[in-house]
DNA sequence: GACAAACACGAGCGGTCGCTCGCATTCTGG
DNA sequence: CCAGAATGCGAGCGACCGCTCGTGTTTGTC
């Protein structure tokens, strides 16, 4: 069976039809964004675009469908996104200008989609996008797992992924707060966070750059 | 109209009535601790107790109810617990120390009452309960901030509160590791909440005690 | 212009959920 | 012991939600 084109895509999209996909997820993000995926309903989400509820479902099977279309869009920037702000590590930056950039990164992302926090962090979310978020997150403690074990090659697997978990826990805390506020507060916020971070991993790094780390009773 | 005794009180409970309610209010913990507030049905919380959807009713005027009645007894248990935490604030003791002590409080509440997590940071939770979670959520960052201030007096008071949240909310991302895992995995987590709670505030305290603090080119 | 495919509509189907109501059973006070 | 309150039951009501389907309109192709 070798010119099957596709597994199943009878279907062929004008450019209308991708408008209102367009216009379908951004309003479904809006919808999501405001009372969460359960909560949401696909009529809503329909007259959110200004559509029927019969036009939506030309052109998403269910309503997880959305969800995973939209998750999936955002996983694919986010991807980038993370790809340029952990990427390079650079063992020359100090710790802080690291932290701060990478830091930058994601609370850019983030504020340019709203959704990506709720979508992502609501107790109900659909099964197939937990698979997604969940392969998003191993792959986030994996690149953190990695710069931390460039800078620690003798530290033990184990204590690399925790200290991993915790610097995207305390991010994610950050995350919370920094979106809570606006303005020079938001601002504050984020410098706290840098600061927190930078503080947790400073005695690991300090301590192979020779600097006075927090190490006790030596 | 001098002798309305109370706004509304027509119901003499019996002592099999107040078992009931406890008997609900369990089944209630564990329905809404595995599936959360919205996707928990009433119906499923009666299955879960053992009774008819009516018996519910006669206890319990609404779902919310049952959510407000359950959260505000874990919230006065929270009250007590965190009273003797974070109440006695003595200068002599390290930081570790009453880092340490204060999160093995929390920890142990949270460990005993799982549904306190799933209630308070589902999207999901009612209004009513929503004012009481946040009620108690600025209680705890006031506590957190009294601590603060007694310590470093000087502070102004916007830095101390954003110290206070970013304390919180890493505490918060650490138990939500802690209660991802069992064991001894488990006790290496809180060892690392630890960790991170003590080297993010041990530059401030470190100050005011005349230790290394991490403060950058003096 | 003709024809098919893609697009759009919206009433409504099947199902679930929160909650009610009529009635049976058990407890309590006098 | 008995009247009445409290407790218990479960079928089912009304509302909403995800989704469908018959029908009509627009678009691309010859």
């Amino acid at each position: 069976m070798p010119d099957n084109e596709e597994k199943e895509q009878p279907r062929r999209r004008q450019a209308r039809g991708e408008r209102r996909i367009a216009q379908l997820l951004d309003a479904a993000a809006t919808v999501f964004t405001t009372t969460g995926y359960t909560a949401a309903s696909t009529n809503a989400i329909a007259r959110e675009a200004g559509v029927s509820p019969g036009t939506l479902y030309q052109f998403f099977p269910n309503k997880e469908a959305i969800a995973i279309e939209l998750g999936g869009r955002l996983v694919h920037e986010m991807q980038t996104a993370y790809g340029e702000a952990l990427a390079p590590i650079d063992p020359a930056t100090p710790l802080e200008e690291a932290v701060g950039a990478a830091v930058d990164r994601f609370i850019a992302f983030n504020c340019q989609h709203p959704v990506f926090f709720a979508l992502m962090h609501g107790p109900d979310i659909p099964g197939r996008l937990t698979e997604e978020h969940d392969a998003l997150h191993v792959a986030l403690v994996g690149r953190v797992e990695g710069l931390l074990s460039s800078i620690l090659p003798e530290a033990p697997a184990a204590d690399i992924k925790r200290t991993a978990q915790m610097v995207l826990g305390i991010y994610m805390a950050g995350l919370e707060l920094i979106l809570a506020h606006e303005g020079a507060e938001r601002d504050a916020y984020i410098r706290e966070v840098k600061t927190a971070l930078t503080r947790y991993l400073d005695p690991l790094v300090g301590d192979r750059l020779g600097r006075s780390g927090l190490t006790t009773t030596p």
